[in-house]
DNA sequence: AGATTCGCCTGAGAGC
DNA sequence: TGCTCTCAGGCGAATC
């Protein structure tokens, strides 16, 4: 399932390939994902030019010469991949881009839970962006603004963080770790987690995400071939499905608990 | 406003 | 081998 660290490792391992490239065909298989794919995608992107590559929360962002802007969602299936121009269609391919220099992008969603959309030149902000909360990389993203924005709330604090709209990226599998590195169980209320806690949760957020970036990911999104395997963050996970198993650092069995329709991971011993 | 639930999808894996 | 069943999950929308 692609998480921030996937999607930031897809948006570089395409912008090499297409930026400044010109989109000479488009061609879109399969109209239906989340919302469907927008009837004019094909006039509104074919001559136009990637100027930039880059990544807001999970959506990849590609701006074009027009102004437009390309927003796609992989959704939990969606690969979007480097491949030769010839190279055949399969089950699930939905677009295809292809490019001046011979580059074909193509995306492929089985699960059709990803989204192709465009934000138009001259609006200030796509509605689905327009809420979003601070990037974890962001400065304003600190435990101070965690502690703020938590007063009041009851729900549980790992749902807190999983909230786009306090913070973007901390997704089911670096909720889970972040909140173990951190020391905090993951159904405690929000509103009881103190300044010194959310502290160490937004640093461990910043650090678990910087961390399976710098390893391309827990399921690497192989966008340069064929084959998909699991990215090297993967073997680092200290809770997330690993119930039973013991923690790697006081050996106690890895509890598995519902919060909010997810599974969660914790250490009883480690996490308070 | 915050919390909770629902629904969209198909592939993988388990069980028989 | 092949079928059926369950689970996974991002995230917007609807509901409480």
């Amino acid at each position: 399932m692609p998480e921030l660290p996937e999607v930031e490792t897809v948006c570089r391992g395409i912008e090499p390939h297409v930026s400044a490239q010109r989109i000479a065909k488009v061609t879109v298989r399969d109209r239906r994902m989340r919302w469907p794919i927008p009837a004019d995608l094909e006039q509104r992107l074919t001559g136009r030019r990637i100027e930039q590559v880059s990544r807001r929360a999970k959506y990849i962002v590609l701006l074009l010469d027009s102004g437009d802007r390309l927003l796609i969602h992989l959704g939990m299936s969606g690969r979007l991949r480097v491949l030769a121009p010839d190279v055949a269609a399969i089950r699930h391919d939905h677009l295809d881009m292809l490019l001046a220099n011979d580059v074909l992008l193509r995306l492929n969603d089985p699960r059709r839970f990803g989204a192709v959309l465009l934000w138009d030149a001259g609006d200030d902000d796509h509605e689905l962006l327009a809420h979003l909360g601070p990037e974890p990389f962001d400065p304003a993203f600190n435990g101070d603004y965690l502690f703020n924005r938590s007063r009041g709330r009851r729900g549980a604090v790992k749902n807190f963080v999983m909230d786009g709209q306090v913070v973007v990226g901390a997704g089911n599998i670096y909720a889970s770790e972040a909140l173990f590195r951190a020391g905090i169980r993951p159904g405690r209320a929000a509103g009881r987690v103190s300044r010194a806690e959310y502290a160490q949760l937004a640093r461990h957020i910043r650090e678990v995400l910087e961390a399976a970036i710098r390893q391309g990911g827990t399921t690497l999104r192989d966008f340069v071939g064929a084959s998909g395997h699991a990215g090297y963050f993967q073997q680092d996970l200290s809770v997330y499905g690993r119930t039973l198993q013991p923690c790697r650092t006081c050996a106690s069995p890895i509890k598995r608990l519902v919060i909010g329709q997810r599974s969660s991971f914790y250490c009883p011993t480690c996490q308070r």
